[in-house]
DNA sequence: TTGACATGAAACCAAAAGGTTTTATATAAT
DNA sequence: ATTATATAAAACCTTTTGGTTTCATGTCAA
């Protein structure tokens, strides 16, 4: 069996404030669990549950060099999410297209209604 | 000063499969909380919570009309979310440019390991 | 006015999440 | 060889999450 049981996606995975904080660090460079844990407030066991879990939603990989076990980041998994958004980014965009309008004319006469339909 | 609490943001709010289903059927059009519920397997009630969760994070708001309570897709706060991935979007496309450049050159010898594949 | 309907609110529950502490093991440094 | 370092693994704890059921209330339709 293949590695595709991924217990954890990459939106549960970037769910936590945390693990955020774990993508950023790593997007600077690769670390060892010790050197990521020293910038958060919470135990070396903690981060590296942290760590599995973004493992599995395979955002990072470990590799161990001696002692220690450096993590890498590994982005790809992120186009899911820039998929996801994707849907919805015309929503937004129209809406501020029509802001932008009416910035940009301020002599209008501009009329918003609460109403459902939008075609 | 009014509705600044968010207990719940973007990230967590749509962390949640059930969730980013109820925004996916909001983005066709407004829909009250029983017509929401007829599309999956669980409670009313639950349905219900997910609605709350989704307007803490303020992507959807209800009101009331009649006995029905429609719900409305909110997807401004996205743009949070768009805006935290494109810190990371410089590195995927890096890796793209990368894949270009050895497609634009069919002498090159590649060496691709299977390990990180995905289904 | 009497039901049927749509929702709200509260109590409850099991599992997952996020954390801790303790114990063990491999590697590095002296 | 001994000790310090870096991690792993397991047991445990508390809060949150995602769900349920039950009961109450407001509104529409006959």
């Amino acid at each position: 069996m293949s590695s595709s049981v991924q217990k954890h996606d990459v939106f549960q995975a970037i769910a936590d404030p945390t693990r955020r904080e774990v993508l950023r660090l790593l997007a600077e460079k690769d670390l060892p669990i010790s050197e990521i844990t020293s910038h958060f407030p919470i135990s070396r066991t903690a981060v590296a549950k942290h760590l599995q879990v973004l493992s599995e939603a395979e955002l990072v990989s470990g590799r161990k060099v001696g002692r220690e076990k450096i993590y890498r980041l590994h982005p790809e998994p992120l186009t899911e999410l820039k998929d996801w958004l994707s849907y919805y980014e015309k929503f937004w965009e129209n809406k501020l297209s029509i802001l932008k309008h009416i910035v940009e004319n301020p002599s209008m006469k501009v009329n918003i209604s609460d109403e459902t339909d939008k075609d």
